[in-house]
DNA sequence: CGTAGTTTTGTTTTT
DNA sequence: CAAAACTACG
């Protein structure tokens, strides 16, 4: 036998040889549990002639996906291609796109994110009469998502629904899933609970699939749902060949419909299940790891374990409060600086980690003056983006006609002068003879009352169509080039000339570089892969940890990541725990966020910075909170504290650019989230000269000569406000206009 | 029909 | 505070 295999402890072994019936693993935080499953994914293909094909490695994102097929890879050699390693949502899209005809949908079927679902559910709501302040679309998706979760279909929900509330959510989620169904799309949930349906009524489908996989892994099985639990057995249940790997203490999806009980009766549900336990901790020093421990102990109805490490103590926790989130800002980038000129740390060996994504703003000022290079994860996604998903609407409806949502996106972007009302005769109509949006489009004429808009929504119709016939031979790239072509997307946003159009035109020449790197590593591009792959895509997925850069995060985002130095910022009661868990009177809440705090304590390998503001400020709201629970529930003796440091920002230190007039650090292009001073070291901001002020008059490319009104200083640009008798006023980047000055 | 200007509303966390 | 939703006017 090979001896890659003599480098993992006694407990991973055990988990590596174990390959027959079911195991559970229970793998506290940084003990090796991606090891153990690639190397069990190993010593099935090397030493048990399990063929590459009969193993499906499930995990939750696609960058666990492919870290395991690259460490697999480097394992076997090449083997790995065949292996099924993929995300539950992209297995069961890869399944049902082969199968999901059988259950009567088409299998060209559009995957709907979040914001889709929520336009779906408003038509709903018009369309039912019902009134959207009284049920808001948020809290009908919530209940209509949890139901699908819990394997409701709408008839089901109708049953058990109580009171008239409900019922009310019962009647939206019936006509929610026929508009799905009429679209030809599926959520999110669907792509679960589609794949079940059909392992349910097609047994023959199953059976093919049971015969395939024989062997199961499920990496983060803490936060599997019900779904995605029946999935499982549904495969499992003939080979009984199913390892499932997690951490009851690092389940963090609650919210999402992530249930506890999977792992925690993993043994009731397969009686003669083997349990390991993995409680050697390779990544954190001992006082990280008792910090963590302590914390976690506050919880109930735990799988009892203890980390331990053979790693020495190390340094005490840093627990510092400041007087304002910006001082605690500052704190953090200083420190960094610090830790950087004196002990020469990387940037990537830094992640600063808070409960809620709007508080990466004020962090992201401090290291934009301080010249840190950063990368925010998360937040509004890439794809998210207005422009980008407005691009995708468009690639959408010229990939499948029934997709109303897409279609109604961007039958007026750019405006075309189809206006509310055209588009609301057209639903009606639509409505009335039972026809998709699209169609009802192309039948324009025939609809009463409409006269100036008709030619306008002829030319629409017409637009797509020329985009269809030139989709069949164009390649994909052609396609979106010719998208932007026809729609004048980007001349439009050239013509607004401000900064935010700036920034979409950048993203949307990212996008353009994505489509031509999935053109170039796919064997066969097809326009609906690349939408499927698209919609699939996580931000943490982006993640690498090659570039030079300090991360911040979600600490949600940080599952699964470990950095040496760890800053835990925003440490108070109500910001984390959140108010919403406090206040919910449920022990529960509570220990979901203590288990957040647990996983936040042990993503740090050499040090820990905890910190918190004494006030701060909250949806407009100056707060001042105490100190975190969670910093009670952790060893005084372990704590490095310094409650005293009050300074606030002294006013002079701060660069001064008030929020209002300097829009570049509120709408900035995807891409420059990562900043990264240039080759040429830039510069302070203020060495960086222009050769005009106010009142001078300059050249610009596009809109000629203008008056300069007011130059603004901001971290590593100018923005210059300049009135263009042509255009009017404008607010440019000194360095993107390329000014010149006339004398 | 489009726009600018005004009011209101909201935050966990995300595949 | 900032984005979204609403209102009033050209």
């Amino acid at each position: 036998m090979s001896n890659k295999y003599s480098m993992l402890n006694l407990e991973q072994r055990k988990a590596v040889f174990h390959t027959k019936g079911p195991l559970l693993i229970l793998a506290g935080a940084g003990s090796g549990k991606t090891r153990v499953l690639t190397h069990r994914i190993a010593f099935l293909i090397e030493e048990e002639q399990v063929k590459p094909w009969q193993i499906l490695a499930i995990t939750f994102t696609n960058k666990a996906a492919k870290e395991m097929r690259e460490r697999v890879d480097k394992l076997l050699g090449s083997f790995a291609e065949d292996i099924w390693v993929s995300t539950f949502h992209s297995t069961c899209v890869r399944i049902l796109r082969r199968h999901i005809d059988k259950i009567g949908y088409d299998r060209y079927f559009t995957i709907y994110d979040t914001d889709d679902q929520k336009r779906l559910i408003r038509e709903c709501l018009k369309q039912l009469n019902i009134d959207p302040k009284l049920y808001k679309e948020s809290s009908v998706l919530a209940a209509i998502s949890s139901a699908k979760d819990k394997m409701m279909i709408p008839s089901d929900y109708i049953k058990q629904a109580v009171g008239l509330r409900e019922e009310t959510v019962a009647k939206v989620y019936e006509l929610y899933q026929k508009k799905l169904m009429k679209n030809n799309a599926l959520d999110f949930n669907d792509l679960l609970f589609k794949t079940v349906e059909l392992f349910q009524s097609r047994p023959d489908v199953l059976e093919e699939y049971r015969d395939k996989f024989q062997y199961i892994m499920v990496d983060e099985y803490q936060d599997t749902n019900r779904v995605q639990y029946a999935f499982v057995s549904l495969l499992a249940s003939k080979h009984q060949n199913l390892c499932v790997v997690g951490d009851d203490d690092q389940s963090i999806y609650r919210f999402r419909g992530a249930d506890i009980r999977n792992i925690l009766e993993f043994e009731k549900d397969f009686p003669n299940a083997c349990v390991i336990k993995l409680e050697q901790n390779y990544r954190s020093t001992q006082n990280i790891l008792d910090t963590a421990n302590h914390v976690i102990g506050n919880n109930y109805g735990r799988k009892v374990k203890r980390l331990w490490t053979d790693k020495e103590k190390g340094e005490l926790i840093d627990f510092k409060s400041l007087q304002s989130e910006h001082a605690e800002a500052r704190y953090v980038a200083e420190e960094i600086v610090r830790q950087i000129e004196d002990n020469g740390r990387d940037y990537k060996d830094f992640a600063i980690l808070y409960r809620t994504n709007a508080q990466s703003r004020v962090l992201e000022e401090k290291f934009i003056s301080n010249n840190i290079p950063y990368k925010i994860i998360g937040g509004i996604s890439f794809y998210q983006r207005k422009e980008i998903k407005d691009v995708l609407a468009y690639l959408r409806t010229v990939n499948n006609s029934t997709d109303d949502i897409a279609v109604k996106r961007i039958i007026n972007v750019p405006k075309r002068g189809i206006g509310l009302s055209t588009i609301s005769r057209i639903e009606a109509y639509a409505d009335a003879n039972d026809i998709d949006f699209f169609d009802a489009c192309e039948k324009v004429s025939e609809i009463p009352g409409m006269t100036r808009s008709a030619n306008k929504v002829k030319s629409f119709v017409n637009l797509i169509k020329t985009l269809r016939v030139e989709m069949e031979t164009f390649d994909l790239i052609d396609l979106v080039n010719a998208v932007m072509d026809r729609t004048s997307y980007i001349k439009n946003l050239e013509i607004e000339g401000t900064l935010e159009a700036e920034g979409r035109i950048e993203n949307i020449g990212e996008l353009i570089s994505k489509v031509t790197e999935y053109q170039k590593n796919t064997e066969a591009p097809t326009l609906n892969g690349f939408l499927e792959e698209v919609a699939l895509i996580a931000d943490i997925d982006a993640y690498n940890d090659v570039s030079n850069y300090v991360v911040l995060m979600t600490i949600h985002s940080a599952k699964g990541l470990e950095f040496p130095f760890v800053f835990l910022t925003g440490m108070e009661d109500g910001l984390f725990p959140s108010y919403m868990s406090i206040s919910s009177g449920e022990e529960e809440d509570v220990e979901e966020e203590r288990r957040l705090c647990y996983v936040a304590i042990t993503r740090a390998m050499q040090k820990l910075y905890i910190s918190s503001a004494k006030t701060r400020m909250i949806r407009g709201l100056t707060q001042s909170n105490p100190f975190s629970r969670f910093i009670s529930e952790m060893p005084d003796d372990l704590l490095d504290r310094d409650e005293s440091m009050t300074n606030d920002e002294p006013e002079n230190t701060r660069v001064h650019y008030s929020r209002k007039n300097n829009s570049f650090f509120n709408v900035k292009p995807y891409q420059t989230n990562t900043y990264k001073p240039s080759a040429k070291p830039i510069p302070n901001p203020k060495s960086f000269v222009l050769d005009y002020d106010k009142g001078d008059l300059v050249m610009h490319a596009k809109f000629g000569i203008g008056e300069v009104l007011e130059i603004t200083s901001g971290g590593a640009d100018y923005q210059v406000k300049v009135n263009f008798p042509s255009a009017g006023v404008k607010k440019l980047l000194a360095k993107l206009s390329n000014l010149k000055k006339i004398d």
